[in-house]
DNA sequence: TCCAAAAATGTAGTGACTACAAGAATGGAT
DNA sequence: ATCCATTCTTGTAGTCACTACATTTTTGGA
């Protein structure tokens, strides 16, 4: 899959765009940005943007990939796994990604930014949506108690859903690695708490 | 409160432009029908449309009130209760007057309206999203347990989300008596399903 | 060096929504 | 009945995301 210089030009403008774009969101919020000036800053033309993103959201969530991970967390796993299980794994090692030193202020930063848009807000809706109907797909693929299935899905997405805002809310700005290892303890928890939950109500 | 002309009047154009509207986007669908087109069949400016209504959505989000019941069941039942018998009760109720004979076929068609357009399904999750807050402040009232009291509204959120997709599913558009009577019949066995779940994780 | 594909641009338009100023209806006081 | 202040309604102008489409520029290969 080798790329010629014209794809590769064209990953690159995608890319500009997309690295100055994000820093104007971080900045100075979603909203208050237009796409206009994101094409400016970029220096190419406001349609050379919607050439490359579909939408202006999408310039904010560029690199994708949590919302696949469930479902393809669950289609990997062994047959005999208990579905639960798999996911609190998965999650976990998504936390304990977030939660590595360099990602951290960073991380809480992209989420101040979503939190303060309304626009943000609904993509990130949206895309929760979607991950649980891919995940209930997935589930369904093993065993094909379909109600089950979309139970534990949309119970998972609620269980995120709340581990994210407290993951936001235990968590410093800024985290000397002893509060951060006191969080992260703290952190991990909770997400067994949620878990137990979930386990106890599904099993 | 008695309400002089003036205010009636209000309320009259207010009513008049919200029931236009209603009727031309379960005609031709949310998103085919301009703010400028509902103005024009009700007789009033555009303006004055944005004067009675925030945002194209409340033109047909208008009879509120599903989003409120949840917190204010929890808050009207005794101190003793558990949370989770007085939720199913509560959504049981609600799922049986949508279950009325006058009442179903409009409910399938408006929530075939809300399918059907991406900016009615953004904001029914937002509101889903102002139930689960206002349902989590109602359970903290109660009991100190925030974490707990979170993850209860989320996944209290995530099960009204489920057997809100099983009734569309399991309804036929035009039910006899019969079927009517035996779709009821799933419809209760899947709540009961789901609650059991949501019970024996939090009890 | 020339050509065809594709990327980038410019123009014009739509539709939701806001700001604001001006016009019309109304309730109450004289 | 008349006048005034409130407020409901309207019209104008503008912003911003986004689309359609025609044109220009760039690029890879013959």
């Amino acid at each position: 899959m080798e790329l010629g210089r014209r794809e590769r030009k064209k990953q690159q403008t995608r890319q500009a765009i997309s690295d100055v774009a994000t820093e104007l969101f971080l900045e100075r919020g979603f909203d208050a940005v237009t796409v206009a000036e994101v094409a400016r800053a970029a220096d190419v033309a406001v349609q050379t943007v919607f050439n490359h993103f579909p939408a202006k959201e999408d310039l904010f969530f560029d690199e994708q990939g949590w919302w696949t991970g469930p479902a393809q967390a669950v289609r990997e796993a062994p047959a005999e796994a208990d579905p639960v299980d798999v996911l609190e794994t998965q999650y976990l090692q998504g936390t304990r990604e977030r939660l590595k030193v360099g990602h951290l202020a960073t991380w809480k930063q992209f989420v101040r930014t979503i939190e303060g848009s309304p626009a943000l807000l609904a993509r990130r809706r949206l895309t929760a949506d979607e991950l649980e109907r891919s995940l209930t797909a997935a589930l369904d693929e093993r065993a094909p108690n379909h109600l089950r299935n979309r139970l534990t899905a949309a119970l998972y997405a609620a269980a995120q859903k709340v581990l994210e805002e407290r993951l936001m809310a235990v968590l410093p700005d800024d985290a000397s690695p002893a509060e951060l290892d006191q969080a992260q303890r703290e952190l991990e928890r909770a997400v067994a708490e949620v878990f137990a939950v979930l386990r106890s109500g599904l099993g």
